[in-house]
DNA sequence: TTAAATTATATTGTGTGCAATACATTATAA
DNA sequence: TTATAATGTATTGCACACAATATAATTTAA
């Protein structure tokens, strides 16, 4: 990409423009904003909804698997679980076998709430106007780099 | 992408991994986590760090121009633009020309921690290993993605 | 079968992120 | 010129996000 700041002062590199992070950083900001009204119909933020595609798929979980696949640690997860149970969209049980987990299920209400987000998906490709292959050729592209992202985080974390 | 879950009672739009919103979530999030060590290293948080991207690029601009580049509000800009103030990065003064307006420019120490911090996008670029074509596509992509998103949350306000 | 290491969750504190609101200033129009 | 609207920033309240720490349970190894 060429460089078309006026600037002479500044190396290209630290160009706002030219920061890949920031730009994924405002998409996802902007992503989250788009999902918002259309989330709030349903009551629910934009990181519980994640929660709940999670429940949706799997039906019971620890939080440590919640963690995983939202990349997400207990500190951020346990108040947003204890906000979803006093909602009455999840239960969170501890474990008979190992009282170190808490078991996070959904309640029949909760179940219910799939079929009031089912909408969303369809909205939102409508907002972002995305053809069929766009989107998946987007998708490939980004999971291929939170994978890449992910494993030097992995590595970084070992020195 | 082929839907490759064994669960039957969730719709494919509604299964994590096929939101491409959840990917740049984590992507954004994983990312500032690569860049987190090198960050605490000269005294800045991540949106800090964008911050001073801009001033080190425009010497001086109001809060409003700030959160126009940054996609944020005031609400955010406010406190962390004080915490750089009380850090001794940066001047917060009020225009004299319209007293609505308040002025961010950088201070000595704010301008000169430029060059230590010229060193971050070598670092961020070993531990994604991408290379130059890899990145200057990636940041076309996320860049036309962020315009139509940014786009489509400006219609949808005006509703 | 204890002691030590590991694992899983909770708690606390700091720093965003944003909607809603308030407030002061400037611009516009009747 | 005086309402009225528009503009720009600050404040408040709620919800993350995560590092650091604490606590408890399990595993393992001596």
């Amino acid at each position: 990409m060429q460089n078309t700041n006026k600037n002479t002062n500044t190396t290209p590199e630290l160009l706002l423009e030219n920061q890949l992070c920031f730009t994924i950083y405002a998409c996802s900001r902007e992503f989250t904003k788009l999902y918002q009204p259309h989330l709030d119909k349903i009551g629910l933020t934009y990181s519980q909804y994640l929660v709940m595609l999670v429940l949706w798929e799997k039906k019971q979980c620890t939080v440590k698997e919640l963690g995983e696949a939202l990349f997400l640690d207990s500190g951020t997860l346990t108040p947003l679980l204890k906000r979803l149970q006093a909602a009455g969209w999840i239960l969170r049980e501890r474990s008979l076998q190992d009282e170190r987990k808490v078991l996070i299920s959904l309640t029949e209400k909760g179940a219910a709430l799939q079929s009031e987000a089912a909408c969303i998906p369809a909205k939102m490709a409508e907002g972002t106007m995305l053809s069929s292959d766009e989107f998946v050729d987007l998708l490939g592209q980004f999971k291929g780099l939170l994978g890449r992202i992910h494993e030097a985080n992995i590595s970084a974390s070992k020195k």
